[in-house]
DNA sequence: CTGAAAGCGCTAACAC
DNA sequence: GTGTTAGCGCTTTCAG
């Protein structure tokens, strides 16, 4: 088997008490043991054991990130890739264990956020995926293990959110198509519950005022996130509304906007040219259709790896619990035709 | 702080020893002891800890995903997402602890996949992402932890492989395109010491001269399977050998296809009315491009769930190491056109 | 069937 | 500076 503290020990010819400040470069040890110990270590190819450390000493250096809903999407999921790509990035640049926790509505029913965070020893989690009538939406408000969840807006006093200023970045896209000329716009909306399609609904709708102009009920074509839905709903709306003058889809993600193209490929129209669309998130597959689809980009893994800077902040005591505001950007590619107002 | 089983035996009046008993499903214990002490568990909302159960018990229930080379890709990377989906898929069905971890060469050279293990307290793990130039490439033959690398033969006694049969779904896919009548194809390659590169390479001939055609070295593109390789690969040969008749680019991977079919509308050309193209792996962007990407599903997320599944009957000596070759699907969609032969 | 007690490998007082 | 020792929360013999 592998070398434990005892083998090194017995091997260097001390205490397993002064391997552990030698491994853990405490200060009160003398250069020379530390070093005999070091080189015997090496020799044994010791490895602590994280599990054992992991129980025995106080502080962990211990995070997670939690995935709500991970398994169900049928969904097509960059999303997901790139902010663990982030966390990991970050947990990897200052030494944390990260580790990656799949949940739903269910699990968390079952178990708190504190009871999951003490089964597993860690010191704080990245959430994500949290819906608005998830448990732990309320519950997370009581919690004494800090965590920082990811677009959606949780109250609590060792809780932060990280998100980006969804109402602005989306009046930002509406306000571009109608700068293009646009001013009849159906919306492809994301799921009624959810706080990102609420803000975005705002920045449309704002945008469409401030320029004197109105989002009828019929324009609006609900779905919930997946892309077969927008598919559904906007080819079923060109049927309905094809007449009437509506020239741009303003969608409320990027595989909303995948499937508006699709099911406007499909009845035989070409975009940009019959119908502009935009999308919102800004993941990779904009950039693989055709046309490359004008978005606004959040910059996921930057997200990713900032909620996992907060919230080690948040665990050493650096930085409270606060909502941090990230920037968007906006992409202007090809599924946008400029038209005659 | 959250209940301890020393907790649960107080509140109850029995002793840890058969708390454990009680919450790990024993047989030696009355049912009704094991009865209240389930129900006096609730109340105090114990939870196990699962990091002081790891490490004193023997036989663990933990499992891991390993990804090499995750954070360095540039690239895209719908392949690892699938299959974490269906590995923890398996670890959720199985009661599983899985955990990922992300190592790359370098890791790789400072610490043994058994060292690994042993850290975590993992008894076996799925490994992705291994180049043969890895040090765990030899290292993993002499392990006496089991594992289950995918894609990737590595021999030894406790490792598995999971895999396809690259090289006759190749040569399906190169058929495929000899029977829509094209005879002078293109190929766009992967990462020269991969695997898979000359297990397709190997498919790719197979088919060609069993219909007695050649491929000649100057339409051979290589890349590292990064897109962009293939886009500038193939618009370099475009320039060069636009007029030799070329008709159809086979990819190794579909992200090249999605880089050739870039390229090639960037030359002004059409996809497939001017030159077909094939990719391969059938992640969900080739249904999001257009054309819609003919190709060969490898069922990816399939691949993780049985991976896991292997893994779990090598650890309990359920199944022994071993080659597995998962079945294919050639898909086919619209990037394909036939012409005269 | 149940209790007592010895660890799992490590950290963190507390002594010297 | 370094050794000693008491846990961390749980499992698992070994008695009875």
């Amino acid at each position: 088997m592998t070398a434990t503290i005892q083998d090194v020990a017995k091997a260097a010819g001390v205490s397993v008490g002064t391997v552990s400040r030698a491994m853990n470069n405490y200060p009160d040890i003398s250069a020379k043991t530390r070093e005999r110990i070091l080189e015997v270590a090496k020799e044994l190819q010791y490895r602590p054991n994280l599990v054992a450390k992991s129980l025995s000493s106080k502080h962990s250096r211990n995070i997670a990130l939690i995935l709500s809903g991970f398994l169900e999407d049928v969904m097509f999921n960059d999303f997901e890739t790139m902010l663990m790509k982030g966390c990991y990035q970050f947990a990897i640049e200052h030494d944390l264990e990260i580790s990656m926790h799949v949940i739903n509505t269910r699990i968390q029913e079952e178990k708190s956020y504190e009871q999951l965070c003490y089964e597993h020893n860690i010191a704080g989690a990245v959430i994500f995926g949290l819906k608005n009538t998830d448990p732990y939406f309320k519950s997370l408000e009581e919690s004494r293990k800090p965590c920082v969840t990811i677009d959606v807006e949780v109250s609590g006093e060792n809780v932060s959110n990280v998100t980006n200023d969804h109402v602005a970045a989306f009046e930002e896209l509406t306000q571009y198509l109608i700068d293009q000329g646009h001013r009849n716009i159906a919306l492809v909306c994301g799921r009624k519950n959810a706080a990102v399609t609420a803000q975005r609904m705002e920045g449309a709708v704002n945008a469409m005022h401030r320029n004197g102009l109105e989002l009828p009920k019929e324009y609006i074509i609900y779905t919930n996130f997946l892309k077969e839905e927008a598919s559904a709903g906007v080819a079923e709306f060109i049927r309905e509304h094809g007449k009437e003058g509506v020239t741009a889809f303003l969608c409320m993600s990027d595989m909303l906007a995948v499937g508006t193209i699709e099911a406007l490929k499909g009845a035989g129209r070409r975009v940009p040219e019959d119908y502009s669309v935009v999308g919102y998130d800004g993941i990779y597959v904009t950039e693989y259709t055709d046309p490359k689809i004008t978005t606004v980009d959040q910059n996921i893994k930057d997200k990713g790896y900032e909620a996992a800077h907060l919230l080690y902040d948040m665990i050493e005591g650096i930085r409270p619990a606060q909502d941090l505001i990230l920037p968007h950007k906006l992409e202007i590619r090809g599924s946008v035709k400029k038209v005659d107002a």
